[in-house]
DNA sequence: ATAAAGCTGTAACATATGTTACAACTATGT
DNA sequence: ACATAGTTGTAACATATGTTACAGCTTTAT
């Protein structure tokens, strides 16, 4: 295995507090395998049958529900270092909820099952944090689906800039994805969204020159999640 | 602890398997503690935090989410010997993410997080069973959200219908919820569900008195899903 | 048997979002 | 510098679902 790739390994965040030679002693045997997609690249759909563990040590996946028709929800962008869908390794039918798509190149190491297993018992570290890392995918899922079932366009964009502005600790905040991207994580159409900006933009709580957004009435936009 | 409580307890999922002496141990002792609600009670919100495991003995808990307004969209029910929110129980901040309400009389056994972690590291059995248990929630959320931004209420409709005749065994199933909670659990108002009911019945596709509903043309019930 | 509470069907209307299409703008690589 | 591909704004229109209200039914408790 290249160097990087051991490195991204080590991040990973199910061997937090693990010796570091234990978990090289997990990757020097032949057990491990290495996975290639290029970008673009399909990897996994929903209803796939799951039984390794797959840890990201390289690139981007995005974990998205795809319809019929092409119409698209994302709800997680897996990054360099995450475990992918640690929980279905232990549900009962090990079937994928989500698709799973290369962003950019990616490589995948895959631990088998029974590995994981033993690792879990001999290792209290790394039983916690595979808990944690479950119990954050149930939570983000969650939140998600809140957010889908009971928030207007409207206030998803409200709450998303409110966010960005704190992050990025300015009202002028850069949307850091195209708004098409955005419409994809909020599961709207492209011109819907377009559609709220403008009308933010015509009630002057906001301005805009494509990705460069200026919040004019923060107040305004915090009362669109307050329901008024 | 009563006779029956502690059934329901032994016939919990998280104990299959394991010995019934090593459970019955477990609760012998000071650790564990009895919680009841009246019907209709408010158990938790949404974000309350959650660190004791808690084991229904019985009664039945609806886990949903609910608006401002009151909309509601119910995610699961828990039954007598279920386990709740097993997976939040070792997320970063043990947020509960949705409430809890009691549909029945409830009683509750509640098991600190330390005698948790202690048996999933002693016990094989309790460690897959539980990561079995998150590992189905996460399923079973997944699906509810794949469910609530693709399906139409008529895709749902036929989805469940089908699903009713199938494990009923009859072409005549009969709903074993009010319209009213079937709406809930679909996360539609009730004027909208009970409309597309009436359009299957108009366009000769279903027949229906009350709960009792008679499929009439199933081939066209299935090409619903089939998303014509 | 009766009253009360809850469930169901229906209707007119409001509204959020999707669909399709096109033109203008911006980045990117050659 | 140019050509190409990707991104964005906009408009007219279609549609699914929500809102509110009411009347007729069931079921449940007294």
């Amino acid at each position: 295995m290249q160097e990087d790739h051991l490195k991204a390994l080590l991040a990973c965040h199910l061997f937090d507090g693990m010796q570091r030679s234990k978990v090289e002693n997990l990757f020097s045997g032949e057990q491990c395998h290495l996975f290639r997609y290029n970008r673009g690249a399909l990897i996994a759909f929903r209803g796939d049958v799951y039984t390794n563990l797959w840890i990201l040590v390289e690139g981007r996946i995005a974990a998205e529900f795809q319809d019929f028709s092409g119409k698209v929800l994302k709800v997680e962008t897996l990054k360099t270092s995450e475990a992918v869908a640690s929980s279905i390794l232990f549900a009962p039918e090990n079937n994928l909820p989500v698709n799973l798509s290369a962003e950019t190149d990616v490589v995948i190491c895959s631990i088998p099952r029974p590995q994981v297993i033993r690792l879990l018992q001999q290792e209290e570290r790394f039983l916690t944090n595979f808990l944690r890392d479950s119990g954050l995918r149930l939570t983000i899922l969650a939140e998600k689906l809140r957010l889908v079932q009971f928030a207007t366009i409207t206030e998803k964009i409200a709450g998303y800039l409110l966010e960005q502005a704190d992050t990025q600790g300015t009202d002028s905040p850069l949307l850091p994805l195209t708004k098409e991207a955005l419409a994809e994580i909020f599961g709207v159409t492209r011109p819907s969204l377009s559609r709220e900006f403008s009308q933010f933009c015509t009630r002057g709580i906001l301005s805009q020159t494509g990705r460069q957004i200026h919040i004019l009435k923060r107040e305004k936009l915090e009362a669109v999640l307050e329901k008024n």
